[in-house]
Formats: C-alpha cells, structure tokens, sequence
DNA sequence: AAGGAATAGTTCACTGGTGAAATATAACGG
DNA sequence: CCGTTATATTTCACCAGTGAACTATTCCTT
C-alpha cells in the first residue's frame, strides 16, 4: 500500500522514458516538479482525509483558522488572501461555515457593501478539538529531516517561488 | 502582479498569528506543508495555463506524453499509473483525446475487457510543437538553484515522500 | 450634487476530479 | 464445465474551484 513510493518509481520511469526520446528535456527539473506536485498533493490528501469526518475540507479549514486568529472577524476579501482562494470561493466557502454553525455573517455598518464573518463558540470549540491530532501528522512528514534539512529545504522552496514570479512578471503568455 | 510573493508573505503572517494563540503549533512544519502546497500550486497553474491554449490540462498532457512514449500503446490502466488519475478520470481524458483526435481507441484482442490507446500522427505533433515551449519554463523555476541545490531538493523532497508513506501505512485513520 | 470609476460580494455556467455502483470479460477451484 | 471471484472500464451523482457577468455601495472628480 506504499503509495508515494510506487507513483515515485513509475513517475521516476516515465520521465526517463521520455528524456530517451527527447534528449532535450530538462529531466531533474521535470523531476522536480513532478515530485513537488506529487508531493504537496499527497500531502493536502493526508490533512483532507483527517478533516472529513469533521465535514470540512482543507480551504473551509484554512479560513476557520483565519477566524480563529481574528478576534474582531474578518470580511471576505481578507479572508480570500490568507485562505489563497478566490472571492467566488469563498462566499460557498462562508455559506459552509456559516450553515454549520462555526461561523456568523454580519453587515458592516461603515461600509455597507461589506460583510463581517466572526467565528462563533461553536467554531472555536471545533479548532480547539481538531487542531492538537493535526500536529503529530504534520511533523510526521519531515521527521527524517534534521533542522537544517528544513531550514534549507524551506530555503529552497521560497526561493523556487520567487523564481516563479519572476518567470511570471518578465513573460505576459505568448 | 508579484503573486506568489504577497501570498507567502500573507501565509507567513497568517501562521505566526496563529502561532501566537497557539504555542504547540508546529510552526517551521506548518510553513513547510503550506510552503509546498502553494509553490507547487502555483507551478501547476503555470503549467496549466500554457497548455490551455493547445486544448490540454496537466493530466491530459501527462497521458498525451506517456502515449508518445509508448510506441505499442497503453491500456488505461497503464496510463492511470503513469499519469497518477483514477480509473474514472481516465476514461475522461481518454475521451477527451480521442475527440480532440490526438488518440485512438481500439479493443484488445486477447483480452476483450481491455481498451489500447495509441497515439495518432496529430497527437505526435502536438507533443513536438509544445513540448520544446515549456522547457525554459520549467527550467526558470529553478533558475537561481545551484546544481547541487537541485540535488538537495530533490534529495529532500523524495525524504519527505517517505515519510508520509510510512505516516500513512501506521496510521489507519482514527 | 451628479456621473462615472472602483470595490465588495454574489450568482451562474462550467471544468476537473472523486467514490460507489454497474457492466463485461477473464481466471480459478472444484 | 460451472459458479465464484477478480479485473478492466464506464456511468452516475456529487464536491471543489474558476471566470464572467451582475448587484449594490462607496469613492472620486469636477
């Protein structure tokens, strides 16, 4: 049942299948990000799976965080940027939490387009008891890694992400 | 425009907030599974948003590739494996191929349960006229790793993969 | 104060993916 | 052979996320 494992290797096969036949092609980088998609989606599947059960998915649980470290609420368009989601998203997102008691709608009274989520003692109360079993879990993924594998693996990855950016700035799609 | 960057810095903030009200969070961690869930999103959608234009999303690309390099065809099945989809997504993307006229569909003769996919002259094309494209692409993402940097990555992020295996075999869900 | 641009949130139609059940064929044990 | 079991693929109903269009409100400029 060794999932990752097997898709590495068969992942790892085909790359090389194909840098036989295209000898151009960029195999470690290929392999990276291969392994970086493969990876990250693996993991976001462990932290859903343990969510589910809790009828929340990892975004509802991204924003349910949010609330839970804002004590004066939040309004969607705040919330959109730490949960990485869309506006569309997260009104079905707000509309979830909100019929599952764990979150509260209010209209601002300043700015009237405005809407204030606040979290409510229901929701608190489910953080409170979800989050401590997620803890083991996620160090668990890098338990193999010394501080300094993950002082530079973090390294690393932000400096990727900058890349990216850069790659997205200089180049507007052909 | 600088996406990824304002996201991360947002993620960062999110997290020692979190970590504040918090203090068994294990924050290093945390940032790491967020770290690599975002950058590896973010590569997706780049991915993503050249092959659009051609018709193709990632998992239709990846079957079109493993396709390409098998010069006597694939079973779905085989294909699930390379392109790491589920049987029902693959009879999607199957579909989806043969419409586009990029493959063919044709039944196996030993064994009549099995569909062979083939790739078509046009399907053999389109992977010559996008491929070339994307490997700068790729390449750009880890433009400013060392090449001992690469290997530390990859080093790495295969450790991690591991981990979560093992993780996901002692660990039957509570 | 009026008109137009900007902003906040929602709705709608669509894409991509999943699990459970259905269908068809093959393999195996007696 | 025959019934059971296993395998390959598909269908169906659903969940999550997206871009475009819409509504309501506020800001800005004269």
């Amino acid at each position: 049942m060794s999932n990752l494992r097997e898709g590495l290797s068969r992942m790892d096969a085909g790359i090389a299948r194909v840098g036989e036949m295209i000898p151009e092609a960029p195999q470690q980088e290929v392999r990276l990000t291969r392994l970086l998609l493969l990876v990250g989606g693996t993991l976001l599947g462990e932290v859903e799976a343990y969510l589910k059960p809790h009828g929340l998915n990892d975004s509802d649980f991204r924003t349910l965080m949010a609330l839970y470290s804002s004590p004066d609420g939040a309004t969607p368009s705040e919330l959109c940027g730490f949960a990485q989601q869309g506006a569309t998203n997260m009104t079905r997102i707000g509309n979830a939490l909100v019929k599952a008691g764990l979150a509260a709608r209010s209209h601002s009274a300043e700015d009237r387009r405005r809407i204030l989520l606040n979290i409510t003692p229901t929701g608190k109360r489910l953080v409170r008891k979800i989050l401590p079993p997620l803890f083991p879990r996620v160090l668990g993924a890098y338990a193999s890694l010394s501080a300094g594998d993950k002082r530079t693996l973090e390294r690393l990855l932000r400096q990727v992400a900058l890349n990216i950016d850069s790659l997205q700035s200089s180049d507007p799609s052909p």
